[in-house]
DNA sequence: CGGCCTCTTGATGTATGTCAAAGGGTGTGG
DNA sequence: CCACACCCTTTGACATACATCAAGAGGCCG
């Protein structure tokens, strides 16, 4: 019953945590160079092809991922078998949290672009956070910025008419980002995020692109309106 | 613009933390004796009646609380005024863990029953989890609980039929408890909880309460016909 | 080239939103 | 103590956004 998965055709390399370069933004900034001679354990890396999991709900959680580049999916499933994708994790995002507390795994986590990420093994976290007072902090950062993650999908992508949905997570895809150019996902996976059928995302999405909100610059990229998104999203 | 909650008309005392009924549930349960001779600020206790909020949206998150008895709801805004409940919280559970991070409050928590209160300022818990692993460790518990029940709230109310979703949230409310009857709120409130309108969280009830699904033993306490609800909930 | 998958679009049905009004309960002031 | 106002629930009539079912178009790969 309890599928896992296997990471091995997905590994990359052992990550070098000291010169990395996202070390000032993932969760180990906190840490001294000294602080690096106490992890014995490997840190792998592994990159993923879109669609691959990184791991499935269930799965005993020995490992936490930060994310160095692409993007995933949290998925939870019904009884019925409807599936609702709960968050999406991106660069310098740590995913896994849960296996700080031995539990499993509580999502499908699954590549929506080409992803690499960094494994780190549970128990080493555990350790090192009880000794750093750094580390401990931004252990409880991240659980409440996934927290507040999820109050906001709850909030403003489930909330409303299609079309505001739609238009909130497009603005939610290029917050906090240098361009407003952004990749789009399957319309199936868009539905599973905004509670809609595949065909009312790919209805509204086809809306926008006639309407300019939209536009394809290179294949599969996209970019926003987003003054105009903005008004929609709001009213 | 930032209106806080006045608190005063709402203390009814000192709390004696070393002796409380609930010591072994709550945040503290893993402190041992001597612990609490390190508590030097006071820990006071505060009775809502229903409706009262306990703190708003954007606070200074000085304090956090734990439920004693009662139930308050997790309220968020839209730019354009409607409202959404992201989460309830009840007896044993722990709420503000924002506060911890000098965050302020990410939404407004409002009572729907009569509700008791114990609050902590957060720089007494942040010093108490820097050296103690049993609340460090606890903390991180709650805060994953809350994480937990977030999803949860997306994939279960914010999912599926109107129907669906009364069923799925009625049944919540009664999991993990001895009895099988339980209070409703106002139908407004179940609305927004499930990203329905006032309308039709009533008419679904009416509907659920002609079925026998539900039937209204005291004034608002109602019995719940679980296996047939967990059938509806399902499918 | 054929098969498969995703996106798009159309036609139709229906659940839910919207607007409106009536009934019942509760508290307040006369 | 009654009367009135207010609020919440319920119900009805109607409108509509979205789901559902179905089919065609375009891209990708074996």
């Amino acid at each position: 019953m309890t599928k896992t998965v296997s990471l091995r055709e997905a590994w990359s390399g052992e990550a070098n945590c000291l010169h990395c370069a996202l070390r000032t933004s993932v969760l180990f900034s906190g840490l001294q160079e000294a602080d690096f001679e106490h992890i014995h354990e490997p840190i792998d890396q592994f990159a993923l092809k879109p669609g691959a999991p990184l791991y499935l709900a269930g799965d005993t959680g020995e490992y936490l991922f930060t994310v160095r580049t692409g993007m995933l999916k949290l998925v939870q499933y019904l009884p019925d078998g409807s599936q609702r994708i709960v968050r999406i994790v991106r660069s310098t995002d740590v995913l896994g949290l849960e296996s700080l507390l031995d539990d499993r795994y509580q999502h499908d986590a699954v590549a929506l672009h080409a992803t690499e990420v960094c494994r780190f093994p549970a128990r080493l976290v555990r350790e090192l956070g009880r000794v750093n007072p750094a580390l401990h902090h931004e252990l409880m950062a991240r659980w409440q910025r996934a927290l507040t993650e999820a109050d906001a999908w709850l909030t403003e992508l489930s909330t409303g008419s299609a079309r505001q949905r739609v238009a909130r997570l497009l603005l939610r895809l290029v917050r906090d980002r240098e361009t407003s150019e952004c990749p789009l996902f399957s319309r199936e996976d868009m539905g599973a995020m905004l509670g809609v059928t595949t065909e009312t995302a790919s209805r509204t999405i086809a809306e926008f692109k006639r309407q300019s909100l939209l536009v394809e610059t290179t294949p599969n990229l996209f970019l926003l309106d987003i003054p105009n998104l903005r008004r929609l999203a709001e009213d």
